[in-house]
DNA sequence: TTAGTTCCGCTTTTT
DNA sequence: GCGGAACTAA
């Protein structure tokens, strides 16, 4: 096993495998081979004779804990199968299911999510008659979570908030305690909870706590840069006895600190274990060297952080340059044209591009410039499949069937369908729940008793015989066919069939999903139970979807890019108040997270990096005039954006006297299309998703062959087209992005494969096309 | 009760 | 400039 390991290792590497017993940190640079440094260790130990039962893995994302599990069973054919690899939130989920007896919850706990949460605080602030305005939802929804993760009580809110004279604290810690109420008779747990819940039950029981540190012999922590307090004592008392702990991170991708991630958990961890072994990744896999100077360069104006250096092998072939544009639509459509197929003589695929942005909103131009372009691409994470409308409504539905007393999906479901049972009914009958202290199905057998009329009641008691149909489906019957009953026997479905319309065919295509992913679920897992699949669904929160991205590029916040790496990379928006973003700038604690973000963002590319800004972008509908942001200046380009905006204000004034105008031959719209018309928002989102083969455009498998090059405007004869692949005798490689005038006066802006930007007079710059 | 209209206020979002 | 929530009219 030894020698596989060293020979699949670097030395650094090696080490952090070899060391088995006690506390280990492992610092993992960006693409430092992290993930395989894990699973490798885990392989290591079962070879050494651990049973696989006695490893524990814990991870943030369920994606990077399947993709763990498929690693360590690849590695491992059979009993690398059996280690318990899972999300934090997932293991609590599990804890609490199998000791619920003991810690007297109710085992068919719900899990509630954000949008829950958000739910029941409004029910708390209203019940409370505090103003909506002053104690925002998200806010106050926010600032319990945040209280959960640093294991904070209602009382310990209120305590802290009275000590420092704190009439918001003493008020949000007011609405917390109601709030926990509510969860509590509805027999809710939110995210925070499971964790919280869990380190109580560790904290008060002996019995347990020493039950589990004896089971979970040697735990590893995945991102531990992204820890929160309640997850750190977690861990700390897990480990507490065997102490065979082992945490990878990376403190200079720390990003999460407004969900309640500490930083410090990372940085102190060898206070916490003071013998602990350190290790540091720092040879990357990744990028080329120019790109990972440049992201160093950029994160050493970092005070709080552990000193390291990322170094590679790797040729020394791409380049990280500056892209600046006019206005928020200019920036799109020159991403876009260095996308476009012509880019790079063929060389790459549309998957080999993304484009990060800093917040959802920028998302758009780019929208409406690719699709402009022809360019297919896809959306990361705006709106998630289990957050759609549509699916909430069906899954409240089997929460109220698997748990009646569920307050949040009650009021979810009761007139969707439209039942003629409207928001006074509704909040007569919660009074007086409330006021009897039972949740809103109990109280439906007094609707008539406190005053509302015939129509509703009726109504109200047809439903509550609906659900209570299912009560002999909930414990026999399939999770599919429950959902399939309820879709059809709602109405539901009937609803969405007689609207007709693009939004509601799209909404019953979702549910049809749902149906598939029901069946997945029962096909898949063991427990096939309605509780089981609530909980599964609770902490996975989307669905797979394999060739999402295949043959696309991919947009996306920078939040969503860890983990990920692409050959080509744009990160957007590079200005004073977007990115760094508000008044972060201003703090010295939220510009240092600002800047790990940056951080994250360039060391995603492997071959090419481009930073772009705008001078000018619409925010809110009004346009604002920005500062190139200073990571720019950081990563060492104060210089060439001088030079360049040169360039730029040429070539805006040469698109001004051309119109804007670029027609795209063999794609769809054979007709000259005026850029302004994007802000007239020509197609709905979901038809911006659609698959570029429907255009005609993209062969199967997503390769650019030269037929698809976007053809010449229409009267352009020179062969010197925007996007053409060109040689120059000192320069080298480098690709046209404008051009203006014509004949003996042609000139190019070329980029060249050095990074470097050039101005030259086609008639002597000597370029050979290639 | 619901449909239509106006008004507000906007980072990031692993679970 | 857009979406959600609150208000207003029927």
């Amino acid at each position: 096993m030894k020698e596989i390991l060293t020979k699949n290792l670097n030395s650094s590497q090696t080490e952090a495998v070899l060391c088995t017993e006690g506390p280990l940190i492992i610092f993992a640079g960006a693409g430092t081979g992290k993930t395989r440094v894990i699973t490798y260790r885990i392989a290591y130990l079962l070879s050494l004779g651990v049973a696989p039962q006695s490893v524990l893995a814990v991870t943030f994302t369920n994606k990077a804990a399947s993709e763990m599990k498929k690693r360590i069973s690849d590695l491992i054919p059979g009993t690398g199968a059996n280690t318990w690899v899972s999300t934090f939130h997932s293991f609590c989920a599990h804890f609490l299911h199998a000791e619920a007896s003991r810690i007297s919850l109710n085992p068919d706990f719900l899990i509630y999510d954000f949008t829950d949460q958000k739910n029941v605080v409004k029910d708390c602030i209203r019940e409370l008659n505090i103003d909506e305005k002053r104690f925002k939802l998200s806010t106050i929804a926010d600032k319990i979570s945040r209280a959960k993760d640093d294991l904070k009580s209602p009382s310990d809110m209120a305590a802290e908030a009275e000590y420092s004279g704190d009439f918001f604290g003493t008020t949000a810690a007011k609405i917390y305690g109601l709030y926990q109420k509510k969860l509590e008779r509805a027999n809710a747990v939110d995210f925070g909870d499971l964790i919280m819940l869990t380190v109580s039950a560790l904290q008060q029981h002996s019995g347990l706590l020493e039950h589990y540190r004896e089971k979970y012999k040697y735990i590893m922590v995945d991102e531990y840069q992204d820890t929160n307090h309640a997850q750190y004592i977690f861990i700390k008392l897990l480990a507490g006895k065997h102490r065979n702990i082992c945490v990878v991170g990376d403190d200079d991708q720390s990003v999460y600190s407004w969900r309640g991630a500490d930083i410090n958990n990372i940085l102190d961890f060898e206070k916490d274990y003071p013998n602990a072994k350190s290790v540091k990744l720092e040879q990357n896999y990744r990028s080329t060297p120019k790109i990972l100077s440049t992201a160093n360069q950029v994160v050493k104006h970092n005070n709080v952080r552990i000193s390291k250096r990322l170094w590679t092998h790797n040729p020394d072939n791409g380049f990280v340059t500056v892209l600046k544009a006019v206005n928020e639509t200019d920036e799109a459509i020159k991403i876009a044209e260095l996308i476009c197929p012509n880019a790079y003589g063929n060389k790459y695929k549309f998957s080999d591009f993304a484009v990060f942005y800093r917040t959802n909103a920028q998302s758009r131009t780019f929208e409406d410039a690719f699709r402009e372009f022809r360019i297919p691409y896809t959306v990361v994470g705006t709106l998630r499949f289990y957050d759609r409308a549509e699916i909430k409504d069906i899954m409240a539905y089997l929460k109220l069937i698997h748990n009646p007393n569920d307050n949040v999906s009650f009021k979810r479901v009761i007139n969707i369908p439209r039942r003629g049972i409207g928001k006074t009914s509704i909040e007569t009958l919660e009074k007086f729940a409330r006021f009897k202290n039972m949740s809103i199905w109990q109280s439906v057998p007094f609707a008539q008793k406190v005053g509302l009329t015939k129509g509703p009641v009726k109504a109200l008691n047809s439903f509550t015989q609906f659900i209570k149909d299912f009560s002999a489906l909930k414990n026999s019957g399939s999770v599919k066919l429950i959902t399939e009953k309820v879709i059809t026997d709602s109405g539901y479905l009937k609803e969405l069939e007689v609207e007709n319309t693009s939004e509601s065919k799209i909404k019953i295509e979702n549910i049809q999903e749902l149906i598939s992913a029901v069946d997945d679920f029962e096909t898949r897992l063991s427990d096939k139970s309605l509780a089981g699949y609530l909980t599964q669904i609770a902490l996975i929160n989307d669905i797979d979807s394999p060739d999402e991205s295949k043959g696309k590029v991919t947009l996306m916040t920078l939040h969503l890019a860890k983990g990920l790496e692409f050959d080509n990379v744009f990160i957007c928006g590079l200005e004073e108040g977007l990115f760094p973003i508000g008044e972060s700038a201003f703090n010295d604690k939220e510009l240092e997270e600002e800047r790990r973000l940056m951080y994250v963002g360039m060391t995603r590319a492997r071959k090419r990096l481009y930073l772009c800004w705008s001078t000018e972008r619409k925010v809110y509908g009004k346009t604002i005039w920005n500062m190139p942001s200073r990571f720019i200046a950081e990563a060492g380009f104060q210089d060439e954006s001088a030079e360049m905006e040169q360039n730029r204000k040429q070539s805006f004034q040469n698109r001004l006297s051309q119109g804007f105008n670029r027609t795209i031959q063999n794609g769809g719209l054979g007709r000259g299309q005026n850029f302004r018309s994007f802000n007239e928002k020509p197609f709905k989102a979901e038809i911006l998703h659609t698959n570029a083969q429907s255009y005609g455009y993209m062969p199967p498998g997503g390769e650019i062959t030269k037929d698809e090059r976007l053809d010449n405007p229409a009267g352009d004869l020179s062969p010197y087209k925007i996007g053409t692949a060109v040689s120059h005798p000192i320069f080298g490689r480098g690709q046209i992005i404008e051009k203006s005038g014509a004949g003996n006066d042609l000139k190019l802006v070329v980029l060249f494969e050095t990074g470097q930007w050039k101005k030259l007079l086609a008639r002597i710059a000597n370029l050979t096309l290639i």
